[in-house]
DNA sequence: GAGTGGTCTAGACCACCCG
DNA sequence: GGGTGGTCTAGACCACTCG
């Protein structure tokens, strides 16, 4: 039986299924394997199979293991694929392609939350939320500008420290909201003097418009955006299944 | 306590997730509104708590319903936001808000592929491909171009025949082609002088422009679009997973 | 038949949020 | 404090797959 490091506040199953994450990632289990049996690991892990099944459960829904009924759990073979139809932690997909990304702040403030804001964060108006500005540029070309709302309830206790704006993904998952999907609503709009000012562009001019709302595992939104990307650079792709 | 027809080989779970699937998407249950408590729903369905929770697992990872620690259970916002994120048969996603949904041949013709056609068809250049284009409107205002591609070899035998421009997925079906999945690349563009004149637009206001590749069960291209839409009026909502 | 995952129980204690 | 969800137990029986 494996001694796990019971770190004060983590629950069980999230240890062992770092603990199995690790070996995966570490290919000690190789993908095509078999992972030993659910039964096994209760007893090698000194834990109720439910709780082993709980590890496994977000294993699979990410696609690190596979079930097969009456046979057993499988390592997973590597994504050859990855398109960039899946939700990424870059600062935008597109973006991730040039190198030479550097996202800079515009500004970051505390406001009562908007009627828009609010539905989509399932907050009260006039709640208060987080406001984050940021300039996207690659190859010191400005390309998009977004209007980020987190809620201030979520993440009150850490934004004083150290909020790194480039990496709210981190901010979100060690504040224990794991990110699983977004969703977005996208037009085309032209852009307003400010934009046009901010992206070094004429008043007019075609941009992409997006308002993103990020949900985590458990459902909660933890951010809504108004994303305005340059629509002669930026470009989107998407993947729908019927 | 709600007595479940107990169907033969159904798990309970699974009959207790459509039962609560169906209050929501018909709004017995409202958006916003509270779920009862899982002790409360337990004892309702006579099943333990955890069945309930595995019920509920699943309509919260399709984002019907979030939690709230310390809380309760919640039913989510609009489904108009999930039931765009899929790929639908109607001329397209937005124009079946409108009623008056009436696309129009502009023209069908019998080309030989160019190299970015081919390319997304899986086939080469100069192969035949039918070439379609409709105007789509709404309300008898016009608001998207469609340029259809389809691999003339494919659905030679039918095309003579009785090609019902405006349902090109049942002559997909037809052919045994069942349509599974579609990529779209979009971008945000001016309206060329050629676009403006159809949609009744001024040249250079912002359009989405959208090019999309359909794609059958087993892989094979069927379709590849290019897509206009006024920026205006139209939009789109797609759903990332991550 | 032996081994696997799929479902389910009837509790328990904890952490969180609210008034 | 009272109600909620979050975690966990120690079993049970079933359905599936394989040899």
């Amino acid at each position: 039986m494996v001694e796990l490091t019971k770190t004060a506040g983590v629950p069980v199953y999230v240890q062992i299924r770092e603990t199995l994450r690790g070996e995966i990632t570490q290919e000690i289990l190789k993908p095509g394997e078999k992972l030993p049996s659910e039964h096994e690991l209760a007893s090698r892990f000194g834990v109720s199979r439910m709780t082993v099944r709980q590890s496994i459960a977000e294993l699979i829904d990410e696609g690190l293991l596979y079930r097969r009924h009456g046979v057993g759990t499988f390592i997973a073979l590597p994504h050859l694929e990855r398109d960039h139809t899946r939700l990424t932690n870059s600062f935008d997909p597109a973006e991730s392609k040039g190198n030479n990304t550097k996202p800079s702040l515009l500004s970051l403030e505390i406001i009562p939350a908007g009627p828009k804001v609010a539905k989509a964060l399932y907050i009260k108006e006039d709640d208060l939320v987080i406001r984050i500005k940021i300039l996207g540029c690659a190859n010191n070309v400005p390309i998009t500008v977004h209007d980020a709302h987190i809620p201030h309830k979520l993440f009150s206790h850490v934004i004083d420290k150290n909020l790194k704006v480039q990496d709210l993904w981190s901010l979100f998952e060690q504040c224990g909201y794991k990110v699983k999907r977004a969703i977005e609503h996208i037009e085309a709009r032209e852009a307003t003097k400010e934009l046009a000012k901010l992206m070094k562009i004429k008043v007019g001019v075609p941009l992409l418009y997006k308002e993103r709302t990020i949900y985590a595992k458990d459902g909660t939104p933890v951010e809504f955006t108004y994303c305005y990307n340059r629509g002669d650079i930026y470009s989107l792709t998407v993947s729908l299944e019927r």
